[in-house]
This record gives structure tokens, sequence and C-alpha cells, in this order.
DNA sequence: ACTTATTATGTACAAATGTACATAATATTA
DNA sequence: TAATATTATGTACATTTGTACATAATAAGT
């Protein structure tokens, strides 16, 4: 019920897709005069019928490409295999990374780790680390805490003498609170831009 | 210029982030009824404003709010020097993973990645690779690269044995094509969600 | 207190918009 | 070939849209 588009309406999703990725749709006129049609009504046709199959969504009285066909190509893992399944560009799904992380969350934010006391779980000098503001965390999360007035991205964990935060590298001792620990946030997401 | 805004049009621009985030502004009329007001030229008051002030943008035909307030707060790394910049959400700038990454770039693409051949350069299982089609690559970049026909994540290497891939992780063997190896991309990111 | 911006509301109107209806050309299917 | 679906174009029209103009009420600055 999906893909039984025909050529035509496939290429002028396609189209749509391109020019319009992630805005709303403009208007029919607009679109007829940016497409090459003569009449707005060959836009209104294709519309609806992309409207009734799923590829393109209301909202707030726009239109706009479902999410669906928007964001990066999602491969599925097992690219082993066989590669046919890159090459075809048959796509699984699409991803947002924005979105798996929350990104907009108006709890969320972002920074940028300096340093190397994380590097045994991953995490390296420059990486983004996505923080969910929380007081609570379970032992074991890693997390940005404020220990003695200074903001640290480490591992909480307890043990028998009490709260400590763990550094992820084995050249750094585990620090255990002088005055004060609170939690501000855990970390639920790494993104790291290479080159 | 940017911030002097009263505090009712401070107001008005963040219910619109809310309720209009990365979508397009619906029309006037409908702004009037979500916000409560009782003429749409209130509403028009307050958008020519804020499009004068760089809040809000055109593009085809339709207004946003601006790319600088949306994405994740992205707070800065000397997060040390006080904490006060997070409790204030005195936010330097904002983020978008997707941009940052090129993901929504039709030569890009995304691959979950499995086994754990990368983890010494902090690529783990189940992180999320974002791969730039390209033939060519440079020497010490990960690439994504087709071996006898088959697809691997691997550092690209050469030595005077010729081409070879590397994994990064101790426990793996070093990688010399039998019959061919080709690039299919480089990555560009590395993604992983946590919990 | 006086003056000036900001804010809220209203009216009027030309232009643009979506939709309905109609028609013919072209593909597709039986 | 005949019958049906898709595609392209056009006309007509009520509704909606943005804008201009006008007026108070409120807030801010001097």
């Amino acid at each position: 019920m999906k893909n039984d588009l025909t050529e035509r309406q496939k290429d002028f999703f396609e189209k749509l897709c391109m020019v319009f990725k992630q805005k709303a749709l403009p208007s029919y006129e607009i679109i007829k005069n940016e497409f090459g049609y003569k009449s707005k009504n060959s836009i209104k046709q294709y519309v609806e019928i992309l409207k009734n199959k799923g590829f393109l969504v209301q909202e707030n009285e726009n239109l706009y490409v479902s999410s669906e066909y928007l964001g990066a190509k999602l491969v599925s893992s097992y690219v082993k295999a066989g590669f046919a399944s890159i090459m075809d560009d048959k796509i699984e799904k699409r991803i947002s990374f924005d979105l798996l992380l929350g990104i907009n969350n108006p709890s969320t934010f972002v920074f940028k780790v300096s340093g190397d006391s994380m590097v045994d779980v991953g995490i390296f000098d420059g990486d983004y680390v996505t923080i969910k503001k929380t007081q609570v965390a379970n032992f074991g999360d890693i997390v940005l805490a404020i220990v003695d007035n200074e903001f640290t991205l480490k591992t909480y964990k307890k043990d028998e003498k009490g709260l400590y935060l763990k550094p992820e590298n084995k050249e750094y001792p585990i620090i255990r609170p002088k005055n004060s620990l609170s939690i501000f946030g855990v970390a639920v997401g790494i993104t790291r831009k290479i080159g």
C-alpha cells in the first residue's frame, strides 16, 4: 500500500524531497512553476495521492515530506550479506540523530568533551556529549556531575565508602567528593565528527 | 541588535519556538487562535519585528524559526570555569548533529556497527557510523571498504607490501585483500545512543 | 507629568490559495 | 481492441491570506 506509486508519482515525490527537504511545501502555484507544470491542479492531484499514501503529512496547515523519507539512509547492519543492498539504494529506514538523541528536548543539552578521562568507554577529546538533565542517576551511568564546585563527566558509582566518580581511564584515580556531589544530568549520547 | 527584544517579544518568540519548532509557521490567523489573540495583526506586528531582527527567516514563502535557535543548546567546553553558565541557560550556540554530519546529503548514509574490531578508536558495537560515499580515501582514514566481496569498516593503510585494512583492536589481524579492495566511503561521524 | 514606544484590536481589500468540476491526452490493463 | 486508470491542463469560485490603515490602551523613558 505504501510503495504502489507509478513512475511519474515516484519522480514527482523524489523531486519534492530534493527541493523541499524538511521544509513545508509551498503553494501549488509555486511548485507548479518550480517543476514546470502549466496547471496547479497537476500538483494538487499528485499531492493528494502522496498524502493518501503517507508520503506527505499535514501539520499545522502545512504539508511536509514524511519523516520516514528524511534524514540519512540507514543501511541494515548485515551489510556483509551482499552489497547489492547499498548499491541499489534499497534503504530500509531513515534516521535522524537529532531525533535519536532527543536533542530538541528543552531539558537536553550538548557539550564538547575535553580531556581523555573517559577513553575506555569510547568518549574522546572533542566528542560531543548529549546530556539529559536529571537529579537522579543509576550507578553505572555516565553522568555530568558537580563535585566540589566543578563540572565533570564520569561514571557514577558507589561502594562501602560511599558515592564516587570513576574516570574510564586506568591512568586516572577515582574521585571521592570532599564536600558535595550532585548530579546535573545523564549522558544519553556521544557524537563524534571525524575529519 | 540581536537581543534587544522586549519581554513580550521574547515570550512570543519562545512560544513560537515551542509550538512550531522546525516547522514552518502557519498563517497569522492560526497563530492568533493558538496563542489567544483577538486580531491577527498582533501576530503580524510581532512577526515583523522578529523577522527584522533575524529571529525568524523566510524560505520558500514560509517563515521558520532561525536555525540558530533550534537544535540542542551547545554549552561551551570550559564548563569547569563556573557552572553558572549552564544554570543560567546562557547558551552560546545551537547544534544539530544531522547538520554537523551532513546526514541529509544524498551521498551520505548511516549504518550500525556490529563487532568490536574498531574499539581502539572508540567505535563500539551498536554505534552508528556516518559514511560519505567516495572512491578515494587517504591512508589513515576509517573507511567502509569492500574486500573480496565483503563490506568492512577498517582503517585504510599502505605499506611496502601494498594496501591493507587495519582493525583498530590488537586482537584482530590486519586484512590484505586476496583479490580486490575498493573504497566505498569514508567515515565522517560516529553516533552512540546510551541507554 | 509629559512624551514616546509598544501592544492589542479592528476594518477593509487586493492577491493568493485550495478545491470542485470539466475535458482531453496518454498509459495501462483486460 | 475495448475499457479503465493516470496524467495534464483549464475555468470558476468561495475562502484564506497578507498587508495597509486606523485607533486605543498600556508601558517605558525623560
